[in-house]
DNA sequence: ACCCAGGCATTGG
DNA sequence: CCAATGCATGGG
């Protein structure tokens, strides 16, 4: 048994909850009890030990994978120190103890995720972006590495449509496929650049920059103010249940400052799994 | 047969 | 600058 040590505390059941809520994701499998997900052709399995978690195989290669998905890179301590500030949160985190936001290891597979969830029910992008994936991606034992981008440059629009895309979604996973961009490069921008960056390209507006900045590049400050669920959460767990405007939720994420990204997740999954009475 | 669901680009005022 | 519209699937 191979143990990445986590700090205390850390639930694993709570930190994967996403990966169980909105039917199987073929990349990112649930399966047995423990996290399944294809690395450089290889089967890695993440499951709950003693301290930590039990990653199998551990190497160099897929130990920064096996991090990003237990979100290793959140600090939670002083997140629930300032929590302690404010109210409806002093309530809510402890409830969510030892939760740790899962953050997306790849880039592309970060952008198409979201391009896919555009407009539509999770349950919807889920089954078509699991048909993309079943299509392009590549099958280790249980679960499937996301199609790479270099993959997805050489597909067609037809071959995306037939699998449930429409024809504008298709364009946008191609178009970003074949973009003159360094994702891996992105991390060094702010998070102005970033979002100036992505919403450059056709398909990525300031939602899916937002997202991006929250689940894959784990900045702190990341605030999606325009997601639907954040407004459900927001608005249940702030305004007894009355709907928040988007500005509305915007300008409330100003006093959540510098904890905007954790916020976002607490409420997301306090909404699953602790609603409001 | 509807309606809504973790948006976005396009078009018309 | 803002309002209206089409998009395609899954679940209710």
């Amino acid at each position: 048994m191979t143990v990445l040590s986590l700090p205390e505390p850390f639930d694993f059941e709570l930190s994967t909850e996403r990966f169980r809520a909105f039917g199987p994701d073929l990349a990112n499998l649930w399966y047995e009890g423990g996290f399944h997900r294809v690395v450089g052709g290889r089967e890695l399995r993440i499951e709950a030990a003693p301290g930590g978690v039990d990653i199998e195989p551990l190497d160099d290669e897929t130990e920064p994978v096996a991090r990003a998905v237990v979100g290793a890179a959140f600090e939670l301590e002083p997140f629930y120190e300032w929590a302690q500030g404010v109210e409806v949160l002093r309530e809510l985190v402890p409830r969510l103890a030892g939760f740790r936001p899962p953050l997306a290891p790849d880039p592309y597979e970060t952008l198409v995720s979201a391009i896919t969830a555009q407009q539509v029910s999770l349950f919807a992008a889920f089954a078509i972006r699991n048909r993309m994936v079943e299509r392009f991606g590549v099958r280790g034992v249980h679960a499937y590495e996301f199609p790479t981008r270099e993959r997805m440059a050489q597909a067609s629009e037809e071959e995306l449509t037939e699998l449930g895309f429409s024809r504008r979604k298709a364009e946008y996973v191609l178009g970003v496929a074949r973009a003159e961009l360094d994702l891996e490069a992105l991390h060094n921008l702010s998070d102005h650049d970033v979002k100036v960056t992505l919403t450059g390209l056709r398909g990525l507006g300031e939602w899916t920059a937002d997202w991006f900045l929250a689940r894959h590049l784990a900045r702190p400050r990341a605030w999606p103010a325009g997601d639907l669920g954040l407004v459900k959460a927001m608005s249940a767990f702030f305004s007894g249940g009355r709907k928040l405007s988007i500005a509305e939720v915007r300008e409330a994420g100003a006093r959540f400052d510098p904890f905007q990204n954790l916020t976002a997740h607490y409420l997301l999954t306090g909404l699953r799994t602790a609603p409001p009475a």
